[in-house]
DNA sequence: TATGAATGAGGCTTCATTCAT
DNA sequence: CATGAATGAAGCCTCATTCAT
């Protein structure tokens, strides 16, 4: 509420939308704090006035690339009431996401792959699982309200969920790998279709 | 004269083996040169004498992965004949390949990320996104088939291909992630029966 | 938003000071970075903050021994004005130079057999013969002026200068080896002798 | 005696004749010992059956560089009697060694340096001095011989000996570092006759 | 005797973090 | 608050030397 807060939080943001940046450029396993700084127009030590640890700013760009990508997702989807419409919005809408900006992508791999279990068991991205989680339940609820509308096959919804999310994944990261292009719309639509295919009726 | 006569390639092996466990303890990305000699049972400088560098034991560690699958999923492709029967194998071989070492996939989901474009545009490794062709290019040639004799409905094979190993890989990620059991053999037979339903005449 | 403020020149300097001192004492070719650190008094990691590697240390320093002997021979060649004295003054002010701190002549040595064409080809120090070309320039000229005045002999001035400087080196060389005692005035005023009874008219 | 032993110094030779190779490649400070295992043609662990360490094949190499400088002016100096012509023999017979082989001059340089006074005052070669003293001792005794002889005027004789080394090594050492044409043989001789200028009656 | 595979001590260099200003 | 100079732990890699064959 007071000034203070705010700036404060609103410098933690530039860090962190810098950090993104030399994400994007160097890997979020290969960057060097000083980059950061760089990228963010601030001095080495000031990272250290607002996180305390380099993990802690790899930490924090994450959760701010999924709320990027969740900010880019609600709008879209309030304009859509069905169900199968919803499931549409959200695979296209999430490839949009990335196709705006090619390199969140492999970003988001990267990330993706510092949440693994690493640190002999320790995953370095501990609400990594977290934010995929949600992704999970709420993909599951639209498909369960499809269900019970009538419009989907009665499925067990968080098995679809699951699956509709990993092919989703699934062409994104070959995207990444640079095996499809889906900047090209029509190959996610296509791929949906056929998914939908099987989910409806 | 008849100096120490050691199996070059034999070792090579040996070393990238202790590699792939320190990698699945450590991740590809934050590992050392004197665990990998450890595990390997060599000295530290005994890695020089076989690779010059750390990366091309990363590299040639990720061949190693690939051939490891490439060895599984051969004889168990060799004992069915009808595409669908293949595609089913393929599928299923592959989740076994890395429930039977669950370490595998966080390995491998590892390469995937270091061979993601990096270091100012250029991939760390180069033929990660080649690995995953050949793959691309199997399936598509048993789908072609399975259209070509009447068992798939008639639609782009390399599109079918692509999605499928989407969603495996995408399921795959999600158990590396922790989100889904593919232990269960239930849930990967379900998917791929979702996925054949939209594939199957 | 006041940092602290270093003479960085000064920093330089205090560092290629305590490498002067090192290689005094264990060569040019022998010495480490923490050797330096240390006789510098400052950490490790700071010599990188001044300097980009280890030979940019070594230039550095060959670059300051020279400055010294320029700044010690300065003085004592302007008080005197015959051409006669300015090369007896060179000579004997040179000798002084080394005299007043021994190692520095093993420490010259040793730069000029850094200086040699090393590495397949291209010597460690490049600029190393940049540095004698302008004593030999400078006594040249010196002996030009003595041949103009009548005061020397007419011969080939650079000639003159180059075995001059053979000479002094030569006897440099001698003393660094321990095969003359330098610092006993007497031998190198006899050898001047000798020479200039060469080349006086 | 027996063929044991002189194969043994033979290939004791072949080793160190490799070593000088490589040193005028390399430098004397910067070379490998699989380097002069190969110049030699033989094995790495075989350079330790003949020589037990590093260093060792330094030292025997700069012996035999010496050696080789001294059979090349031995009969140089058997063909000529009189004491000047000695001296101007030895000055011409010692340039022509070096420019013979060029790489040589660079490669005593070497020696030279790393002869001086190192590893907290103690010398890496030890004699290095010991050979320069020998070449001293023996232009002084032509000098000497000279002097009685009344071809020269009665000078100390040690002392003319080192100044017209002096003068030699500055040449050569002018001529390592690219300053002068040795290899013309002109300014070898005018500079020896500027020299023997103030050493003749 | 000859070899080269194996080794590990040691050095240069990087970089996250601290802290004086 | 902001800064960047200073630091030293840590890691990759080199290479002299050893030793099994």
């Amino acid at each position: 509420m007071t000034p203070r807060i705010v700036d404060k939080e609103k410098k933690k943001q530039e860090i962190l939308r810098g950090a993104l940046k030399v994400f994007a450029r160097r890997g979020v396993h290969d960057f060097k704090m000083i980059q950061v700084a760089q990228a963010a127009g601030v001095g080495k030590g000031t990272l250290y006035e607002y996180f305390s640890s380099k993990e802690e700013i790899v930490v924090g760009s994450m959760t701010l690339l999924l709320e990027d990508l969740e900010a880019h997702l609600k709008p879209r989807l309030a304009n859509v009431v069905k169900p199968v419409d919803q499931v549409r919005e959200y695979f296209f809408a999430s490839f949009e996401f990335f196709v705006l900006q090619k390199r969140r992508l492999d970003v988001l791999f990267d990330f993706y792959a510092a949440g693994l279990p690493r640190k002999d068991g320790v995953p370095l991205l501990q609400n990594m699982a977290g934010g995929y989680q949600q992704a999970v339940d709420f993909l599951a609820e639209v498909i369960q309200k499809g269900i019970d509308s009538g419009d989907f096959r009665p499925i067990d919804a968080r098995i679809a969920a699951l699956s509709l999310l990993a092919m989703l994944d699934g062409l994104l990261f070959q995207s990444a790998l640079g095996m499809t292009a889906i900047a090209d719309r029509k190959l996610p639509e296509k791929i949906c279709d056929v998914y939908l295919g099987g989910l409806l009726k």
